[in-house]
DNA sequence: GTTAAATGGTCTGAACTCAGACCTTTACCT
DNA sequence: AGGTAAAGGTCTGAGTTCAGACCATTTAAC
C-alpha cells in the first residue's frame, strides 16, 4: 500500500459537490420535464409547495424558480382555489440551424451521455421486464406505447417518445434506475432538438419500440434488454454521425 | 394529450435538487473516498485549495468538511511546506453486531442499490472491455487485481476490491459511468460494513474478479460483462439473505 | 350568498456559502 | 543563513437559501 494513492483514482472518484445553484437546478429540472413532456402543454403543476417538498427546497426558492419560467414563457400562473401553474410551452420543432457552433465540452459530453444510455436503458428495460407488472402498470405502459404510436407531429412524438422511456424506467421501481434514465432523456432531448432527425427514422424507431413494448409485457427481459440495446445503438450511430 | 400529466411520471422524474449542504456533502464524499481505499492509510490529500476547486466548492466549506474529518479521527494535518492532511483512519472491519437495527428506509435504498449495481458495473466492465486500453491503462488494471489478490487482512481486502471495481470503471472514460460506479460501491461499502462477509465468499469472489480481470484485458466486452454479472448476482445474493 | 379551503404573493431574520485577500508556519533551495 | 515556495489558518462582506408566518385572491362547497 503506497504513501500516495493511485493517482488515476482520485480525480476520477472526487466530483463536484453541486454545480449550480438550488434556483437554477430547480428551473432546469421543471423546464426539462416540461419539455420532455411529463407535465403536456395544458396540464398543471402541483402547488407551490408540494414542488418544493419534492424538490427539497424552500418554496422561496422554488418560487424564483416559478418566476424564471413564466419569464420564459414555459407557464402561466393564476392564483385562488383552483388556480396554480399551467404549462402553456408548445412543444418545440427541432431548429435546422442549431445543429452549428456545438462547443467541443458538450460535444464530450453528448458522446458520453450516449455510451452510459447504452448501459443505463438496457438495463431499465431488462429490470422492467423482470418485475411483475399489475394491471395498473400494464395500463401505463400501454398508454405511453399508444401514445406514442399516436403522436402526430414531429415534436409531439419527441415528448411521446420521452415518456415512452421515463415510463419504461417508471416500472422497474428502482429510484436510481429511474434518476438515470431521467437524466440520460433529458440529455438526449437536447441533442435531438440541437439535431434535427428525419421521419424516416421515426418509422424505424417505431418498429424497435413496437418491439420493446411487447417484450416488457411478455416479462422477456432478455428480449427487452435486446431491443433496448438495438434501439440505443441505432439512436447513438445517427446522432454520431451528425455530430462528426 | 391529456390535461392532467400522466400522474405516474412526475413524482418519479421530479428529485431532490440536493439532500445535504455543501459541507456535509463534502464530508461524505471524503470520508468514502477515504474509507474506499481511494486515499490509503499514509496517504496525503491534495492541498486544499485543489481539493476546493475538485469538488466544486469555496475553500472555507471545504475547511469545515476537513474539520469535521480531522474531528472523526480520519486525518491528521499539519502546516507549512510539505505538510498537508494525511489519512490516519485504519480500514475497520466489520463489526459483527451492526447488522441489527437497519431502517425499514434505509434496507429500501440498499436493495434500490444492489439493483442499480446490477445494471451499472456489468455495462462497465462490458464498456471497459471494448476500449483499446493503453499500457499506462493495462498497468492499472493489473496494479489493482494484483493489490486484490495480494491483500491480507478482510478491511486491506475490502478496499482493494473496491479500487479494483472503480479502476474498471475508470477505464471507460466515461464520467457518469464513473460516478455511477462510485457511488454505487460507497454504499456497497457501507452494505458490507453493517454485514460481515465470510472468507468463505472471498475465494469465490476472487475467481470472478480473475475471470473479470481477464476478460477486460482480452477486450472481450461480452465476457467481461457476463463475469461481472454473476459477480454482482453472487453479491446481491449473499447480502439480501443477510437483510432479510 | 356566505364560508371555508386552496392557492399564489410577501416579508423577515437566521444560517450557510462564496470569493478573495491576507497571515503563519515549515521545508526546500541557494 | 536567508529567501522563497507551499502548505494550512483567518477574516470580511456579499450573495443565497431557508423556515415559517402572514396576506390576498379565487373558487368550491354548503
Amino acid at each position: 500500500m503506497a504513501a500516495r494513492p493511485d493517482a488515476h483514482l482520485p480525480e476520477a472518484v472526487i466530483r463536484p459537490v453541486r454545480g449550480l445553484h438550488a434556483f437554477e437546478t430547480c428551473v432546469e429540472q421543471l423546464a426539462t420535464a416540461i419539455r420532455l413532456g411529463v407535465y403536456p402543454r395544458g396540464s398543471t403543476l402541483p402547488p407551490e409547495r408540494d414542488l418544493a417538498e419534492m424538490m427539497g427546497v424552500s418554496r422561496a426558492t422554488l418560487r424564483e424558480a416559478m418566476a424564471a419560467l413564466r419569464q420564459a414563457g414555459l407557464v402561466e400562473t393564476t392564483r385562488g382555489r383552483g388556480g396554480g401553474t399551467v404549462v402553456t410551452l408548445k412543444p418545440r420543432t427541432p431548429s435546422a440551424r442549431a445543429a452549428a457552433r456545438i462547443s467541443e465540452k458538450k460535444r464530450r459530453d453528448w458522446l458520453d451521455a450516449l455510451e452510459y444510455r447504452r448501459i443505463v436503458e438496457p438495463g431499465a428495460a431488462a429490470l422492467a421486464a423482470s418485475r411483475e407488472l399489475d394491471d395498473v402498470r400494464l395500463a401505463q405502459l400501454q398508454q405511453a406505447h399508444d401514445d406514442l404510436v399516436a403522436a402526430a407531429g414531429t415534436p409531439e412524438h419527441r415528448q411521446a417518445d420521452s415518456r415512452f422511456h421515463l415510463t419504461i424506467a417508471a416500472l422497474t421501481d428502482s429510484p436510481r434506475t429511474i434518476e438515470a434514465v431521467t437524466s440520460v432523456q433529458a440529455v438526449l432531448h437536447e441533442m435531438l432538438l440541437a439535431i434535427p432527425v428525419m421521419p424516416a427514422n421515426i418509422s424505424h424507431s417505431a418498429r424497435q419500440h413496437a418491439a420493446l413494448y411487447r417484450a416488457i409485457r411478455a416479462g422477456k427481459p432478455t428480449a427487452a434488454r435486446r431491443a433496448m440495446e438495438s434501439h440505443c445503438d441505432d439512436t447513438a450511430a445517427l446522432l454520431r454521425g451528425l455530430l462528426g
